[in-house]
Order: structure tokens, then C-alpha cells, then sequence
DNA sequence: CTGTATTAAATGTAGATACATATATTTGCA
DNA sequence: TGCAAATATATGTATCTACATTTAATACAG
């Protein structure tokens, strides 16, 4: 569905409004399909984020600043989100014996059995997803980074 | 900034897989950039979205069925944001005569003056923001609709 | 050393999202 | 007509975001 249908918007001031407007349209749908997907799961996109990041780290631990620092969306709060998945067994906390300031975080078994389960299902979203070749997607890519020239 | 070095991460499954973070991505650094210019004005960004349409229909009024079709962000709760609004000002409320289950709302003269100075901003904010020649920005706008075609 | 600045993480808050459910009204058909 | 289905909006709840503030530990200049 083209963006003009999706938000009923005839006009748009210019190419680059538009794709403003797209870019918030089509991550707020690339969200939502994937919040819902990881629902039977129990944990949140940004949740899964975090383990995936633990994931690639693994048997190494991170630290809170170093997940941050890696997280898609810098704002979240990543001691509140790591509580959350401490919570459900899925990560271990251990603090830091030469700097008691910071906390080592390791994924944990079933953290690692949980992730791989779900990624699987995220793979099939994706494959029906992704109607883009690898030159397009490659193209789409330098665009959106040429986008954010001014970070 | 290239995705690669703003979530330091080397490597991805796929262009586009790369390109399903990086859509996610620059649509969160978009709303902070926006976010944080509509401070001043004391409305966030789901809120200037809910003015803008309003601004369009000016002088006819939008039902909040016509508003969540419009919205960028389709699950939020319209409902109320227009409260939110409601509270400040910036829009009128009236119950529909001939269905009383709907409520006709309309932009105030508060809120058109608010719009138009907070768009000027916006639109320097947009000047600064986006490097992408026409040419680019179309082409971009054909790649993310590609990738919702599953919508 | 000692005290100030810096750093790492946690917490308080107001507002938003996602979704289920509730309430009120209108439609439409037996 | 009467009553179930559909429609429009509102509300309840848990979670998340954005940002300011707090707590605690370390660094480092004088």
C-alpha cells in the first residue's frame, strides 16, 4: 500500500516531507508486526533487542552502558528493561569486582533458547516481509543514512 | 552516522535484515529530533499529528474514526490525545446532532496559531535533516512502500 | 591524601502505546 | 416492533519512553 493510502494524505509539501512521514509510517508497522509476533513469547521488541545483543556477546557479559550504547532506540531504559528479563530468568546480573559501579549481564540458557525460537518465527515474518532485492534493500540502506547526515 | 557504527554492529544476516533495523532506526531518531523541537510548544508529536489534520480539514471537523485513519501511528489512542488537546485549548468538541454516538472536533484558532509556529520550525528542522536530492527522496519513498507490500 | 568532578546505574514522573473491555447509540432484519 | 449485531467512543491496565534526579563508586587535580 502506497504511504497516500495508508495515512488518506493527498499531498504532501515535498519528496522529502513524504519520506519523513513513510520512514515514522513504516517503522511504526514493522513495530507493531513484530510486537505481536513476540507476544506468545512474553517479551517486548525492545526485551528481544537486548537479548540478541547478549546473544552476539555471549559467553561474554555487557555492561547497562555498553547495551545502550547498541540498543536501536537510545532513549529506553535499559536497567528497567534488563530488571524485566532478570525477572524471567532469561539474563544473570553479576556486579562488577574491579569497578562495584557496574554490573556484568549475561544471557542465560533459557535466554538463549528463548531467542532462538523466536528468531526463527522473525525470520518467516521477515522472508514474507522483505518483497526488496538485495540492491534494493542495499539502495534503501545509503538512503536512510544519507537521511541522517546531520546525527 | 552509517547503521553500522550507530548500533556498532559489524554484521547483519541480510541487506535486509539491515535494512529492517536501519528503517527503525532513523524512524526513532526522527522522533527524538521532533520530539524534542515540539518541547517548547508543550505538545508531543502524536499530538502536532492530531493538529495537522485538523489543520487540513479547517473549517469542516474531523470524528475520531477519521482521525486514527489519518494517524501516522494507527494503535494510538486518539480518544485520548484529543483530551490532552481538549485541556489545552487547542481544539473544540462538539457531539454530533445526527449520530450521537460521534463527536465532531475542530481545530481552534489556539491551536491553528500553535501549528503554524511550531511547523515553521519543523520545516527548518526538515531542511537541515534531509540531504536526499528529489530524485533520492522518491526513491525512497518507492522502497519503504515496497517493503509494507504485505500490508 | 582530600575533595571535586565524572561516571555507571537506578529511580521518579508524566505521558504514550497496545490491547482488552465497557458503554452508548444506531442499523437492520425477522 | 423488538432485539441482536455493528459502530463510535471511552476506559482500565501493564508496559515503555523521555528526561530529570539520585545514589554510589571511581578518577584525578591541587
Amino acid at each position: 500500500m502506497k504511504i497516500e493510502q495508508a495515512i488518506q494524505q493527498k499531498k504532501f509539501r515535498s519528496e522529502q516531507h513524504k519520506a519523513h512521514i513513510n520512514v515514522l509510517y513504516t517503522a511504526a508497522w514493522l513495530s507493531l508486526q513484530m510486537t505481536r509476533m513476540l507476544k506468545p513469547y512474553g517479551i517486548t521488541s525492545q526485551q528481544f533487542n537486548i537479548l540478541r545483543i547478549l546473544k552476539g556477546l555471549h559467553p561474554e557479559p555487557a555492561t547497562i552502558k555498553l547495551l545502550t550504547s547498541r540498543m536501536i532506540d537510545k532513549t529506553s531504559n535499559t536497567s528497567r528493561l534488563v530488571d524485566k528479563l532478570l525477572a524471567k530468568g532469561l539474563l544473570d546480573r553479576i556486579e562488577c569486582s574491579q569497578d562495584r559501579r557496574r554490573v556484568d549481564i549475561r544471557i542465560t540458557d533459557k535466554g538463549l533458547e528463548l531467542i532462538n525460537t523466536a528468531s526463527e518465527k522473525l525470520n518467516l515474518l521477515e522472508e514474507g516481509m522483505f518483497q526488496l532485492a538485495d540492491a534494493e534493500a542495499s539502495e534503501l540502506n545509503r538512503l536512510l543514512d544519507k537521511m541522517r547526515t546531520n546525527e
